[in-house]
DNA sequence: GTCAATGAGTGTGTATACAAGAAATTGGCT
DNA sequence: AGCCAATTTCTTGTATACACACTCATTGAC
């Protein structure tokens, strides 16, 4: 438990509600919840305002907390942004790596060759966020990688449905080299685009999420 | 007063941070904002934790709210941010302009030349950022709009100390003209790039900043 | 039979009380 | 006289109590 029950909370039902417990448009009871997890009221008003705050849960006054349900053209928004930014990440990391920078995009771009090359996609899901992560902090802007990473956990749950998608791994791979080299080479504007290109979901991409989406 | 007293503070506290009634650097005491606003210290928490979640104060555990001083590079950085993403939506408007929004940016531009003209710093500020925010509508992305009106709002009391610079309302204004013009001739690049400059604090824009901010 | 109005019930919004940790002050010791 | 420690005080974190608004159901009228 973190020092203070309020952030826990937020965890807690952050997680339950990315691995969809929690569904979306269900209506969230403080009272259950404050039972559930054997605390008061108080607490989990926080963890609520602060999901709020995040954009996952929308809190109407008077009416209660209700877990967010996007429209897939949200969704594409919310990827159209990430993507921007990512793009922007990359141009810098080209521009500023240094070798510790370096060592851990190599690191991360090594699993996810392995992961891939397995076929095993939930690892491959793992290895990749890392490999993200660490162009966000190879961008040296702190204030971007945070916002790079609020916005990768509130997508989360969708980059996981698109790797299901055939193909997608090695797909994903391929492209992860060409920003690696772009990024190696120094060429930032050719890190941007081939991140925009990678992150975004253009055409196909986009109505292959939305089946997966319906599909569960 | 808004619907709720939490909300209605969290706008109370967060004008008086931004016209520097509250110092960066100064400690928000719970009760003494509750006896101020005339409320208990619950919604004056709910309040607190708003602003934390925005990003103006810093809430740390068991040792109270601090308002934030961010150091002058995270500032330029946090421009970064917004060059892009404005950038974003200057070239999805420029794809997707319709009449409506084609209106609402000349109506805003129009006054921005007025104001720019009569040197009226203080009109300008307000016309420059309805000018701002049209752009974001007309970008037709909800989440983008909302994502660049609050980092908008967070760096609202820096935009207002660029003005102050020489000859930065004409720069500005001259600025906007070009941006217009690419976003009405369709031109997502163009917009974009010019965005991009007008938005970010590169070279001198930067240093001017910070003299203007250690000045007060 | 349908629609509207009123009442009960449930749940959020705010206040207050209590517990626990951090900071400040005072006292003792070197 | 200065520094360290202990105690006190002040502030935050959590629980609980109460008030009020909204929802939903039931009853009555058209």
């Amino acid at each position: 438990m973190s020092e203070n029950v309020g952030r826990w909370l937020r965890d807690e039902i952050e997680n339950a509600i990315l691995s969809n417990e929690f569904a979306p448009g269900e209506r969230l009871d403080e009272m259950v919840l404050a039972t559930r997890f054997g605390v008061s009221r108080t607490p989990v008003r926080e963890a609520l305002m602060q999901l709020n705050a995040i954009g996952l849960i929308e809190i109407r006054p008077r009416r209660g907390a209700v877990v967010i349900d996007p429209a897939p053209h949200r969704i594409f928004e919310m990827f159209e942004v990430m993507a921007e930014l990512e793009g922007l990440a990359g141009s810098l990391a080209a521009r500023r790596l240094d070798d510790e920078s370096r060592a851990a995009i190599t690191a991360a771009h090594r699993r996810c060759e392995l992961s891939a090359g397995a076929g095993d996609s939930d690892a491959y899901y793992y290895d990749n966020e890392e490999f993200h992560k660490a162009i966000y902090a190879a961008s040296r802007s702190e204030f971007l990688e945070e916002q790079c990473l609020q916005l990768h956990r509130r997508l989360r749950p969708y980059r996981r449905l698109q790797l299901r998608v055939r193909n997608r791994l090695s797909t994903s791979f391929s492209e992860h080299c060409t920003i690696v080299d772009a990024i190696f080479a120094g060429n930032g504007e050719e890190a941007r685009r081939f991140l925009r290109a990678h992150v975004g979901i253009q055409g196909e991409r986009f109505s292959d999420l939305v089946a997966s989406m319906t599909a569960r």
